[in-house]
DNA sequence: TGTAAAAATGTAACGGATTACATCGGAGTA
DNA sequence: TACTCCGATGTAATCCGTTACATTTTTACA
């Protein structure tokens, strides 16, 4: 691999003048400048980019940790990403961390270890342990999506309480008044939130909130399907079931209707996100949108501004949500059924 | 951020010293090791990674090339990489290319300016092109799931053709004789090769091929839909529809409920990948198993063959398919429907 | 105790590009 | 002609670890 200094020699000037040449242009007389040119293309001299991150100390990539790319929420938001990051000349360095603390921290060191200029964390955990979540200084980090609760970061969320609340005054407008709840994962402030909005919503329709209604899942496809099972063998009659996020409605309502009941004729279900398979589902799935796309761009840009010292407090971005009512939810029948009956 | 020489100012020894504490302890005694461990922690340093990268040429990481990760097929790709790369000591840098050829150069080419010692690539396109593809040496990277004919890049495939045998094969031992295709994008090597694998099944079989039935796609659940619209518009009889993958089914069968068609008894559809809605789809999907994950780790093990010289020829390993079968596919009706009459 | 061998540690060159500062030469002006 | 100024170019320090080689210390054994 050619250097710098094998250019310089077979154009007989100095490095300097090759590093001129290459970054301000303008100082170089457009002789020299062409001997340069023509030396570089003669040895297909890149530069190392290894070296000249290492000599600037700014690597313009910033790590994004990813729970899960399966996951076709996140795939959206990282499309969004990539664009805004594009657009400022950041790559994005794409972690897969499996919801795993370890990889996590792991890889967030990337930035302690100068390979990596800031961390966008799609998940409510600080890979920052040792970090003082006090006030003092802003982390090289955004929050996306899911609400990490650290006053030095900047974070994108959507308002998850409000959005609930919505879907459940929907499921009441219907007619409901048994409904269960398909929850995320346990630890997750998606699923505190979201479970907020649920019962702000019952209690201003003067509904009972019943534990025996909540149902635990882990956003899978299969946690969804396996809460229907449990949900199905249990005594309280229940006319719609609000899942926590569109992979598990679909899940819920393959269980469904191979216990013969019908979606949304016997039971309404509604999910969360909105995905591409929500709109192609049997029936197609009433859900939250969110603006993904939206998410990744916001957060890129808000990660760009902290680390070009732009931005002194972490701001606390709150985007919108968009209730699509589609054929998965119905009006409540007469009777709810009692399904182990 | 404190550097080695403050270490070993405050431990009272060399650099060299501290680098050896850190590289190879044993050579380093017992007690001068205790010294520079505890400056090391007292200064919170954490050596500058691109800074050893720099030095030693090997950056340890790997640059992966996905077309999208929205697509649930690759997601496992990722991870069975991710398994086989961290075993290793690898980085993965996934990046989101939405196939398109020069974002897919502009990454490769982290590899000419030593930001990563190889790339995976799981589309059918050499992003490398000005290197002879002509065998003298082989490229720093690897071609997964989609085939590239490269002579000088290791290759880990499917046989395509053989399992579109298969999955042909399946249709007409269910009485099947008017069989539509919905294919992928038109430059694909997946999607010729699977047609390939269609001929000859009905070859086999003395079954005409129709130009006519083949339908085109682009892998997306819309794109399976509006295929299906135009199959529903056309004049042929048609009572099974072979999808070349599981997207494609799921946005077939979407539109051919909403005809009013019933799957399998009206019309079988089926698909390729085995993702994890086509079990949780109404009908579940009959479709062709990928050892996604395996994709994954053979892919990563082959690259760190060639990286570190241990491979002098490009392997090309093909790996096995398996045939699910689910309620998708069923047998034929007395009569294929004529659907424009 | 002396000497050779082994172990521990230090010195300094090195990798590739950037950039502050130094130098040189030519244009412009009195 | 002499002097100033500016544009163009060169010199060399610098970023931070690694490592070959040099030097010092310790160990082992005659």
């Amino acid at each position: 691999m050619s250097n710098i200094r094998a250019v310089a020699d077979l154009a007989g000037v100095s490095v300097a003048t090759v590093s001129r040449t290459l970054q301000q242009p303008d100082l170089v007389s457009p002789k020299t400048r062409a001997k340069v040119t023509s030396a570089i293309n003669k040895l297909d001299y890149k530069p190392n980019l290894l070296a000249v991150k290492f000599r600037s100390g700014k690597t313009h990539n910033i790590v994004v940790l990813v729970p899960t790319v399966a996951n076709v929420f996140f795939a959206r938001v990282i499309r969004g990403m990539q664009d805004a990051a594009a657009a400022e000349g950041y790559a994005l360095l794409l972690v897969n961390t499996m919801g795993d603390d370890d990889t996590e921290e792991k890889y967030a060191r990337m930035v302690q270890t100068s390979q990596a200029d800031g961390v966008v964390q799609l998940r409510a955990f600080n890979p920052f342990p040792e970090a003082p979540s006090d006030c003092d200084e802003l982390l090289p980090m955004v929050n996306a999506c899911e609400t990490l609760d650290a006053p030095n970061c900047p974070t994108v969320s959507l308002d998850n309480r409000r959005a609930a609340t919505a879907m459940t005054e929907h499921l009441i407008a219907l007619g409901h008044s048994h409904i269960a709840m398909v929850k995320g994962p346990k630890h997750s402030p998606l699923t505190r939130e979201r479970m907020m909005g649920f019962k702000d919503a019952l209690r201003a329709a003067n509904l009972q909130y019943c534990e025996e209604l909540m149902f635990a899942g882990d956003f899978t496809l299969h946690s969804g399907y396996e809460a229907a099972d449990r949900l199905l063998s249990q005594n309280y009659p229940i006319s719609a079931v609000f899942c926590e996020n569109d992979e598990m409605a679909l899940g819920a309502i393959c269980r469904f209707k191979e216990a013969g009941l019908r979606v949304p004729e016997d039971i309404s279900v509604s999910g969360f996100d909105n995905i591409a398979f929500a709109n192609y589902s049997d029936p197609p799935l009433t859900t939250i949108a969110q603006p993904a796309e939206e998410f990744g761009e916001t957060a890129i840009n808000l990660l760009i501004d902290v680390l070009k010292g732009k931005t002194k407090r972490a701001m606390k971005v709150i985007l919108p949500f968009d209730l699509v009512t589609r054929k998965s939810t119905g009006p409540a029948p007469e009777k709810p059924v009692n399904f182990s009956s």
